[in-house]
DNA sequence: TTTTGAGTTGTTCGA
DNA sequence: GTCGAACAACTCAAA
């Protein structure tokens, strides 16, 4: 008996799958196992949400796998021993997985393959981060020269469609999966390859024709909501830019076309925050920049706890960590609107931030959370002033007009007026008590008052970069 | 090696 | 209400 293991990691799909494209390719029976590393699964950044969305996703993938004459194999144990065995049980053959950029993940890929025939292909990026250099053979980090160089280079192939039939083997033991862990049916975000094919197809048809203005606004669908599906590679990051390539290619109107042309930046930021994990895996431990290392974060428990719980006050703040915990997934202008209150008004550490999100988020993911966290925390990439600090009423009032995203996530202010949505401490009394809406009883009082926090930060900040 | 232009997503202040 | 300048100095990328 011989086969070919076609090993999942983060890669769950059947199209456009070039780890699944080799295993086939060797042809000979074709062995699909997912491996439940306890390491992984106790690790501090390991969220319950993302976990349940992942074996959602795995039972997805079965029923297509079994569609196709094969089925999906669930083991649990350090990947070595897994693999180790498992080729012993089928009498060896070859092993194939898609590259990952992660430190954790390329050690332990490192250490498979001093011992067992383990061959890495590309697919979790476009151009995976080994092939993007400077001319002196350095990694970027600025986005914008690294976003140019990778334009330069030639758009990947269209993607590879999904193999019509698996050539299967006698049934192998299957581990069920833990059934703790049941992603709800109703939860806005179901998991699999199908899921996200549709969700690519609304998205590409409509809503990115104004994703350039859009995607900013808290209160509309103006954004992909892909990005979960992205991290599990329910969807690949190369069908991802075809079907930016294809909207700007059919695009009749400028608004069309810069909002193709949009997507497809943000997919090179994905890029980019991978090449950077790549390149610069201290990052998650510390701060990009060395300059900016000696922050002196406070340590209050109680504010990052108003602060995770949504009930900081400030109401634009409040409703993103409530849609965060309500859904396991925050709108993008939110995130960066409550990382800035985070490292900025309440001066506490980002990677604090950063591992809450990891907790929570059903996207998260080490580059992008990591590269997104040290962006607002202003020590990361960005070499743009540490004195951008966003103003959580302005940003309200600017991406949120009408105040619909705050009164979704923060029912006790549904009866405010739209003037005092994003500040309503500034309701005078006898409006608080006619509206049912009295502050410190029904809402929280401010935490912090920004000015004065915004001050508080930029002396910190100016601390900070001194050493 | 030196020089030059530029750097996702902002806010505040004063005219 | 709108607009441009100031916010500081630094680092990066490429010529």
């Amino acid at each position: 008996m011989n086969a070919s293991i076609w090993w999942i990691r983060r890669d769950l799909r059947l199209s456009d799958n070039p780890a699944l494209a080799a295993a086939l390719a060797q042809g000979t029976a074709l062995i699909p196992v997912f491996i439940l590393d306890p390491k992984l699964l106790a690790s501090p950044n390991a969220g319950h949400k993302r976990l349940a969305f992942l074996f959602a996703g795995l039972r997805s993938l079965d029923a297509d796998l079994r569609q196709r004459g094969s089925g999906l194999v669930v083991r649990q144990g350090d990947p070595l021993e897994v693999l180790h065995t498992l080729l012993h049980e089928t009498g060896g053959g070859s092993l194939f997985a898609e590259a990952d950029v992660s430190s954790y993940a390329r050690r332990r890929d490192e250490r498979i393959m001093r011992q067992l025939p383990l061959k890495l292909t590309p697919g979790l990026n476009i151009h995976p981060p080994e092939t993007l250099l400077k001319a002196d053979g350095t990694p970027y980090t600025v986005f914008t020269p690294f976003s140019q160089a990778w334009r330069s280079l030639a758009f990947p192939g269209r993607p590879i469609p999904p193999p019509a039939h698996l050539p299967t083997l006698p049934p192998i033991a299957l581990q069920n999966l833990p059934g703790s862990l049941c992603h709800p049916s109703s939860s806005p975000y179901p998991a699999g390859e199908a899921e996200a094919q549709r969700r690519l197809a609304t998205f590409s048809q409509s809503i990115i024709s104004r994703y350039a203005i859009e995607r900013d606004r808290m209160d509309i669908d103006g954004t992909s909501g892909l990005s979960p599906y992205l991290r599990f590679g329910m969807l690949s990051a190369r069908q991802a830019a075809w079907t930016a390539r294809d909207a700007e290619a059919q695009a009749t109107d400028a608004a069309s076309r810069q909002g193709a042309e949009a997507w497809l930046n943000e997919l090179i930021w994905r890029e980019f925050y991978a090449a950077i994990l790549y390149h610069f895996p201290y990052v998650r431990q510390m701060s990009f920049r060395l300059g900016l290392r000696s922050i002196p974060w406070r340590d209050a428990p109680a504010d990052f706890a108003a602060w995770a719980e949504g009930r900081t006050g400030y109401p634009v703040v409040d409703a993103a960590m409530r849609q965060l915990q309500a859904t396991g997934w925050m709108h993008n202008r939110a995130r960066m609107i409550a990382a800035s209150f985070l490292t900025k008004d309440l001066l506490i550490d980002w990677r604090q931030g950063e591992r809450f999100f990891m907790q929570h988020l059903l996207d998260g993911d080490p580059a992008a959370n990591n590269g997104g966290w040290q962006w607002t925390a202003g020590t990361g990439t960005d070499a743009a002033p540490y004195f951008r600090v966003f103003n959580p009423i302005l940003q309200g009032r600017k991406f949120d007009p009408q105040g619909n995203y705050v009164r979704r996530w923060v029912p006790e202010l549904t009866a405010i007026p739209n003037e005092f949505i994003h500040s309503p401490w500034t309701m005078p009394a006898n409006l608080q008590h006619h509206l049912g809406c009295v502050l410190g009883k029904d809402y929280p009082t401010p935490l912090v008052d920004h000015d004065a926090a915004r001050q508080r930060a930029l002396a910190a900040y100016q601390k900070g970069r001194k050493i």
